[in-house]
DNA sequence: TATTGTTATACTCTATAACTATA
DNA sequence: TATAGTTATAGAGTATAACAATA
């Protein structure tokens, strides 16, 4: 059986392991993250990390700091105040001044971007079950796990924040 | 322990499995590529897309054309022209024209782009092994292969081409 | 002084589509 | 007609850095 071409195919016999296991890895997450962006692009007119941002924002009602969100999602904080812009400009998100802290504010999901985001996430999972359905329950698990793994091992570790 | 945030942190309990494990993958595959990336510009003063069109060139030494390359990097073509277009301009690889079809041109690394690439590739393979040694060889493999799976069942399927 | 958020800017990466020159 | 490659364009995504307001 032939291979389809792609970034793991420019490895030759003696790479070591490692190089092909990344390879891979970065094969399939550009492969699962492009389709994701394409049809959050078609059938929602909008675009990952805004998705992102919502998600974050639908699992605390109260509403996030940007400085949190700029955390969760891993990038910087200027970008945050874009994406907010836009979301703001839509009336799916809305900021609001906290007494505090006059410096910042909480950001959070408006009724209509609540009801917005439950019927994009409803969908996203969908795409995302048909994706990772066809793996084993076993193969599912062994994979979580060693992801898990990576990921503690690869990320800068900071002081206690949940 | 407390967790640090990431998109993962993003799901409540009662989300799928299978959510959380595309979020797990995501933020790993972004942690390790933004590291990469980032070693990249600042000791090579290189980009991942040129980094990588060079790795393909290597195990070809005869030169690949545009569309192989495109193909193989799953980028379309137009992409392809400007990254060529500016490692052409430092001197790491030529367009070849050949006379069998005066439309296409191989592209091959030069001495100087062979050179070059192999010093950082040298590097690049220790820091991936870096960030993948910590792993047991079990859990290496058991990645590899669930991945493997993963990329089999995403990937559109072409008909036989290497 | 340090932090929160904003603004401005610049660059990489990418897709789309119109174009040319061949085949 | 179809294909190989180019060009032009637009937009996503990101980092950096200077800045204002507040702590």
């Amino acid at each position: 059986m032939q291979r389809t071409p792609d970034l793991e195919s420019r490895t030759v016999p003696e790479d070591h392991q490692d190089l092909r296991l990344w390879l891979r890895l970065l094969t399939c997450c550009n492969l699962i993250e492009g389709e994701i962006r394409s049809r959050l692009r078609t059938e929602f007119e909008t675009t990952l990390p805004r998705f992102d941002l919502m998600a974050q924002l639908l699992r605390v009602p109260g509403g996030m700091k940007m400085s949190e969100l700029s955390q969760h999602m891993m990038v910087t904080n200027g970008n945050i105040t874009g994406i907010t812009d836009q979301l703001e400009k839509e009336g799916l998100v809305e900021r609001v001044k906290v007494a505090s802290d006059r410096r910042s504010s909480l950001i959070r999901l408006t009724t209509k971007g609540k009801r917005t985001f439950k019927k994009m996430a409803k969908l996203h999972e969908e795409w995302i079950r048909s994706m990772f359905g066809g793996l084993s329950e076993q193969t599912r698990s062994a994979l979580f796990e060693a992801l898990g793994e990576l990921k503690a091992m690869t990320r800068p570790k900071l002081s206690g924040r949940s």
